[in-house]
DNA sequence: CTCGTACATGACCGCTTGGTTAATTAACCG
DNA sequence: CGGTTAATTAACCAAGCGGTCATGTACGAG
């Protein structure tokens, strides 16, 4: 029936989804990264895209990380400095932080299953430490 | 150009953008935090939406949160007993870390505004403290 | 075996998304 | 003014997504 038109309008542009939605494209995980270190123009932004995709699409990119409220675009004459906004990224990430508990636990897991496994062998080296979470990650 | 075919079957597959995409949706979000609370198959996940959206758009749901890697869905008889799956939530989790910086550099701000907004009225009430990220939230 | 329950699957539909090219606006420069 | 550079807009296209209904399948119970 006409439920699509309610889910439309009513479901899936609350800001969470909107933020979720816009960091599901390696493209625009990819534009944060280059923000984060710093301001940067659209053609900034664009270069190590362009042979790949063109400029209209990343201004695409641009509108969908702008409309999330990820990132703040200025003016300045031809311009558009573009700066990465943390807070919308926060509200994520606190969203996330409600479930950290589960992937602790598995994590503790593999933790208890490490210590019965050195606990045959000798008990030097002592890895304890709170060294939660993994480092690796580039993108 | 053929760039449209480069870019879906390379490009979005990725699964971090998998993650973030099966995040973009409230349904799939109260299916997680229904899941947090504990097991629960598919009938039971779909109670609170019935009437909403029928069984099959449920079962979508769950297909992308499971292709996903966010749940995992067994079976007993001709029950799925599905559980939230922490690892891929962590993955997501693992990139938002690196982004960290960016909002509690904006809750400085407010921090060093709320200071000076403080400091020309009565200086008791201290309410320093580390209180990183507000709390509220519930979705 | 038959029935009911629990899900899954397939075919369809309309909007959205991610890309394209071509044209357009906007600002600076000489 | 005219030209160049930066970026956006418009029109289009194919594929994806979120939903529908109808049908199919697997299992337990009587």
């Amino acid at each position: 029936m006409t439920a699509w038109l309610i889910n439309r309008v009513v479901q899936l542009r609350d800001p969470l989804s909107q933020t979720f939605a816009a960091l599901a494209d390696p493209t625009r995980r990819a534009m944060l990264a280059r923000l984060s270190q710093g301001e940067a123009n659209v053609t900034d932004l664009a270069r190590p895209f362009l042979g790949q995709m063109s400029l209209p699409a990343v201004t695409k990119h641009l509108k969908v990380l702008e409309s999330a409220g990820l990132v703040t675009k200025g003016r300045s004459a031809q311009w558009r400095p573009c700066t990465l906004n943390g807070a919308a990224l926060r509200d994520a990430a606190d969203w996330m932080e409600t479930y950290r508990r589960f992937w602790e636990e598995s994590f503790d897991r593999l933790d208890v299953y490490l210590k019965t496994v050195t606990a045959s062998g000798s008990s030097k080296k002592k890895p304890k430490g709170k060294s939660r979470g993994r480092k690796k990650q580039v993108e």
